[in-house]
DNA sequence: CTTTTATAGTTGTATGTACAATCAATAGAA
DNA sequence: TTCTATTGATTGTACATACAACTATAAAAG
C-alpha cells in the first residue's frame, strides 16, 4: 500500500554512496596497509607543523575521540609521535611517516581518477560541489 | 607544502554528509526506540507480503548479514516473525509491527521536511538526484 | 539417481565512528 | 591566590556495517 521508493530515501542513498566512495578509497590505501582515514591524516600532518588532535578533528570532520584512536594506530605503526605539553598534544611525523608521503600523494591522485571512472566526470564534479556546502551543523 | 584541501576530498565530505543525514534520521526514529535502518525495514515490510531477507538487503542496499542482525533485533522487539522454509525465510510483520506503521509514516514525512530545512529545498532535491544514479557496482 | 555446484541465511569477527564520562590542565573570577 | 568553570585529550562503551566462513538446502549436471 505505502509504495515507498527506498532508493529515493536520502538515508540509504547517502549511506550507499558513502560506502562506494569509501571502498574505492580503501582499496587504494590498503596497498600501504593503511585505512583511508589514517592515510589522509598522515597527509594532513605533512602539510603543516605543530598540529594538535583537535585541529585534525576539525579538518577531517571527525570526533576528537576518533582522532585519538587513529593516532594510537599511527603511533604504534611508527609514523607519528605525540608530544604532550600540559593538556595539549603536538603530533609530528616521524621519518617513516615523511617517507610515506610521496606514495600517499600518488595514491591520492590515482584515487581521484578512479572516482571519475566510477562516477563519471560530471558526476564527480557535481557531487564534490554539493557535498562541500557548509551545512548547518546539527547539535 | 602539499596544500590539500580536505574539505574537497570526497572520502570525508561524503562521510560527513552521511553522518549529518543519519543523525537527522536517527533523531526522528529514536523517538520510537528504533534506529533508522530498523524503521525503514519495518516500513518496507509493510509494503508487501512474503518478503525474504535477501530482498530487504537489495532494497536497502545492505549486506545480507546486516539484515540478519536487524531482523534479530526486530524479532526480539516483537515487531516481526520469521518463518523458515527450507533454506528460505519469510519475514512478516506482527500486529505490533503493523500498529507502528502510521507513526512511522508520520515520522518519515517529518524527516523529509527536516532534510529540507537543513539542506535547503534545492540542495535536497539535487542531492537526492545525484545520489540515486545507478553507479557501477564495485566488486 | 547421485554427485556437484550454487544459493539463502547466519555467525564470527573486525572496523570506523560517535557520545558520554573522565582526567588533567589552564584560564577566569572571587 | 585560591576556587571554579572551561577546555584538550583520552577511555569506556555502543552501534551500524561489511566480509569471510560456515551450514543447510536446493538446483543442475552427469
Amino acid at each position: 500500500m505505502s509504495e515507498i521508493n527506498f532508493a529515493e530515501c536520502l538515508y540509504f542513498s547517502s549511506g550507499r554512496i558513502n560506502r562506494i566512495i569509501a571502498k574505492i578509497s580503501d582499496q587504494q590505501f590498503n596497498q600501504l596497509g593503511l585505512s583511508s582515514t589514517a592515510a589522509f591524516m598522515l597527509m594532513y600532518l605533512d602539510s603543516d607543523t605543530d598540529i594538535n588532535p583537535s585541529a585534525i578533528a576539525d579538518e577531517l570532520s571527525l570526533d576528537r575521540s576518533t582522532v585519538t584512536r587513529f593516532l594510537d594506530k599511527l603511533e604504534h605503526a611508527g609514523y607519528i609521535t605525540r608530544t604532550v605539553n600540559g593538556r595539549n598534544v603536538t603530533v609530528t611525523l616521524t621519518d617513516d611517516g615523511k617517507a610515506l608521503q610521496p606514495r600517499l600523494m600518488t595514491m591520492w591522485s590515482d584515487l581521484n581518477e578512479h572516482y571519475q571512472t566510477i562516477l563519471g566526470k560530471a558526476g564527480e564534479q557535481q557531487l564534490r560541489e554539493l557535498l562541500n556546502q557548509d551545512f548547518e551543523t546539527i547539535r
